[in-house]
DNA sequence: AATGGGACCTGCGCGC
DNA sequence: TGCGCGCAGGTCCCAT
């Protein structure tokens, strides 16, 4: 499940193989992914534009072409941008200049690939919430003494936050060992600026680290982020919390599995 | 404002 | 061996 560390990987991988290379011929194996404009609209304005610039912005991907538009790909749950490629299960295949091809891979089809003007005027750009990293202490602290709601799905609301997923937000909580049920605005200061802290020291640690192989993320050459090892509580219900044994519990939030210490998050 | 559900999808692991 | 089922979670959308 890519989120803001395996994007920015992602962003990062593409800046060292792809920028500055043109976009030759484009397939669309599967016109579902591309969700404007019209697929054959897609394919013909994308060819012959050159890659200039890779921004992530959440967990959006944002190519600027040589034209002045841009690219957008939002991975979603099983999203994978792979180069080289040349997959027979690629949904979309970039020919790029220099002979190799960048493939889009979902196997579940949630991915979205769009060709705009603005891409800062998608609504839902519009929507999102600030980037962790751009936030202040002082800011977060007060966003979040305004939200009764649960601090776990609220860290996970795009559009408090950006860039935050399910297994991060969990990662988090556990090492600011705060409960997931607890009221965003229940926080003490300190708990506040714990969760602020371990915010950014997660995410950081899950870029340097290649971002978090589970399901289908794998790095631009294939291969898998590393920072699986590091996990102390997401994916581990009924294994012993590395700090007291106890076993890791797993609850449903908004829909969503989480995992937690109820004996060292409080 | 907050909350809960369904929708979009497919691959996987489970029980039988 | 194979079948049916539930589950995985990012985002949107609707209802309450």
């Amino acid at each position: 499940m890519p989120e803001l560390p395996e994007v920015e990987t992602i962003k990062g991988d593409l800046q060292e193989t792809i920028l500055g290379k043109k976009i030759l011929k484009v397939y669309v194996n599967d016109p579902r992914v591309i969700r404007e404009p019209a697929p054959l609209v897609f394919k013909k304005s994308l060819e012959g534009q050159a890659i200039k610039n890779i921004l992530r912005r959440a967990k959006l991907l944002v190519f600027e072409l040589s034209n002045g538009s841009f690219l957008t790909i939002h991975l979603k749950m099983t999203g994978q941008l792979v180069y080289p490629g040349g997959s027979k299960k690629s949904r979309v295949a970039f020919y790029l200049s220099g002979g190799k091809i960048l493939d889009f891979n979902d196997d579940r089809l949630f991915g979205e690939l769009r060709l705009v003007r603005d891409w800062k005027k998608l609504k839902f750009v519009q929507g999102l919430g600030p980037e962790p990293f751009d936030l202040t202490c002082a800011d977060f602290k007060d966003m979040l003494s305004k939200r009764k709601t649960e601090i776990k799905p609220l860290l996970m609301d795009q559009k408090f936050i950006s860039g935050i997923g399910n297994l991060y937000a969990a990662e988090i909580l556990f090492r600011a060992k705060i409960h997931p049920k607890r009221s965003a605005q229940s926080l003490t200061a300190e708990e506040k600026e714990a969760l602020y802290k371990e915010m950014k020291k997660v995410l950081n640690s899950a870029i340097k680290h290649g971002g978090s192989s589970v399901d289908d993320y794998v790095r631009v050459s294939g291969k898998p982020g590393d920072y699986v090892r590091y996990h102390q509580v997401y994916g581990r219900g009924g294994k012993p919390c590395f700090l007291c044994k106890n076993p890791v519990k797993k609850i449903t939030q908004g829909g969503r599995g989480t995992y937690f210490c109820a004996n060292c998050q409080n």
